[in-house]
DNA sequence: CCAGCAGAGATTGTCGACAATATCGCACAC
DNA sequence: GTGTGCGATATTGTCGACAATCTCTGCTGG
């Protein structure tokens, strides 16, 4: 979605790539203002330019803009990231199906070997490596299934949850469930049901649900 | 999504708004170009306002912005109006099964008498008031699935459809079909039974994206 | 007759300054 | 001592002008 190559300036493009990187890597705390000028002369750009960064944040649903009043990190409860994550659940379930029906013999091998991939990941205790080839896992699936809008959707929600994703990646026990349930997907793609091919993915969703609520108390 | 109360200008409101609205109502051809000048000067605002609206207004997926080239309305393709409603798919079953779920006597009771008004319409052959009615259905129901995440989404998806919504309304013999849809979602919900409400929701949108695919060549 | 190039016009991107609005602290009245 | 109104400060919203970029037209050369 963010161009990438860049080599003007594009005041406004430094600014949404330097705000977009500081949230996705949790530099800017939830609910921090983000003060036009400040972010201005910190990013070397005008006002101007970080105001277009911003309304485009707010479009993405990163920060959160009050007219008059400013813009902050926009804050995300748990309640509200489980609703995001609902959605998530159908959305990776539909890719998950169409992933089973388009899938090609050389994407179901390279699937495959990255199930065992992450099975040695598991066994040699490598939560990091894990949570790597999970990303790796779930984005191969959505290629796969070459659902550009789906694709799209899932980006921005995904975009929303990196605080509860941190939380939820160093959750002991939390990598055994989810390889069974990466699995089943993988099977299910693999055998080009798409039926089970959802189903394990909604399931492989849902039990995500269940442990971001269980954050909640935690 | 977008705040209503309004008193004061505040410019770009007035440009978002009348945007959208000109957008929704089909008056600005798709693909055509939106001059940030003409733009400024045909709703009495600054240039900074369309501009602000014009990247509010991308974010949505309604306008599409290349960089140093302006502004135009975005064109969706046939083939990306069926990936949209795909997603619109497992959305809107995503709200029937949490309607079912949540769905009060009282709102079941308004639903049934819903469908009531639906075969009426269908009956006395009166298109319009159907497309209405159905409007409602569909409204109603996210309501009380009370999925905020979810319905934000669907509105989004459903802004960039307008078009297209527009082109199918008026297939002959597609309200016949339609109603029976509409009718096996309503008792789903009525009878709380989240997966037949979700399945026969899907059932629904996918014999759109059908009706959809047929506009295609027709 | 067609390809390539240069210039003019149009449009977007950027900038600095000004106006409008909200927030905060303080004095004052009760 | 507490609540209320006012003023100072900070921040956003708006404006007009300038610079950068793109597009289109017409000309030149092969």
């Amino acid at each position: 979605m963010a161009d990438s190559q860049v080599e003007g300036a594009a005041g406004v493009r430094v600014a949404a790539d330097a705000l977009r990187d500081s949230l996705a890597r949790g530099d800017l705390a939830p609910g921090q203002r983000l003060v036009e000028g400040d972010l201005a002369e910190m990013y070397g750009v005008t006002r101007a330019s970080v105001r277009a960064a911003l309304i485009d944040l707010t479009g993405e649903g990163l920060v959160e803009r009050i007219p008059n009043r400013g813009a902050r990190v926009r804050v995300v409860a748990v309640e509200e990231a489980v609703a995001i994550t609902e959605c998530r659940m159908v959305l990776e379930g539909l890719c998950a199906a169409r992933a089973a029906r388009a899938a090609t013999d050389d994407e179901i091998a390279s699937l495959t070997a990255l199930g065992d991939q992450l099975g040695a990941a598991v066994a040699d205790g490598e939560p990091l490596k894990y949570s790597d080839l999970n990303r790796e896992l779930h984005r191969r699936i959505r290629d796969i299934a070459a659902q550009p809008v789906a694709n799209q959707v899932l980006d921005r929600l995904n975009a929303q949850l990196v605080r509860h994703q941190f939380r939820l990646a160093l959750r002991p026990g939390r990598p055994q469930v989810s390889l069974r349930e990466h699995l089943a997907i993988i099977a299910g793609i693999a055998s080009r049901d798409p039926e089970a091919a959802e189903a394990a993915a909604r399931a492989h969703v849902a039990s995500v649900i269940e442990a971001l609520r269980q954050t909640d108390t935690a």
